[in-house]
DNA sequence: CCTTGACCTTCCACCTGCTGGAACCCCTAC
DNA sequence: GTAGGGGTTCCAGCAGGTGGAAGGTCAAGG
């Protein structure tokens, strides 16, 4: 199979794929005229690589579930501790997007948004002080 | 001022500030010796950045953000304009993550997280289920 | 006067995770 | 034979810094 029938089957763009050869998470044969050469379980596993990625997994997260993926005795607290970390670090960061949605928004509807200078936005950024009162 | 005293007033650090003159955010002069010497006005600039950037707004929109700062005939209806687009921008990484957030928890709550092979993680990476049933 | 240590300078490499493009090869169809 | 749609390699670049090496500067202490 070449790589752009693994591209449209795994849903993995060929550049990404070359990009995961070239780091090590696939490793293709090679035909004869040079063309990389994929079996089933490469599309296998690009589609597990893809579901990783989108789920936010981090390339190094993805190259330790795929492991976990290919040990049949693997246990399955492994992974969990691996998901779980991850689900943290996603809270951490939904979290620090919500204090700053919070902050902006506030600064958004305190800002009349006409042709005068006068901004709480940028007065804020001047001083530091959110426009809570006013 | 030296680079040292601005980053503890500004609280933005010294590489960064480098950074930022290299990429031309700020302009310091520079003393006889090399140094680059800054003024009261460059420590508030950099202080509005290092706040500009905490709120997540890109390198362009500090950009932006600042000529509007130094622009006494600014219309604030254009820093709103910018704030506004990035508040969505923010939205729609919330709601991914969010997305992200449930699939993964999900798919932990699921998980025996013990000594067996057997994963609903790992089969939901690998077939693109979500263990909604079960 | 010399040294030590904390500054400062520049430049270059690296991080994450790709993506775009150039220059080239291969294979099939017409 | 030639046009097209594959494939290949390698190099550069995105954001937004960060780390480190090699060296210059300056004030204080011996």
């Amino acid at each position: 199979m070449n790589i752009g029938d693994v591209a449209a089957r795994s849903g993995v763009p060929p550049k990404t794929i070359r990009y995961y050869e070239d780091i090590g998470l696939v490793r293709p044969e090679r035909s004869a005229n040079g063309y990389r050469a994929f079996r089933e379980t490469d599309v296998h596993k690009l589609t597990f690589l893809g579901r990783a990625r989108a789920l936010g997994f981090s390339i190094e997260n993805c190259r330790a579930l795929l492991a976990l993926w290919e040990d049949d005795r693997r246990a399955s607290a492994e992974v969990k501790r691996i998901a779980s970390i991850h689900l943290e670090e996603i809270d951490r960061k939904i979290a620090e997007l919500g204090e700053m949605r919070e902050t902006l928004a506030d600064l958004v509807d305190a800002c009349a948004g006409d042709l005068r200078p006068d901004c709480p936005i940028i007065h804020s950024l001047t001083s530091g002080s959110a426009p809570r009162d006013a």
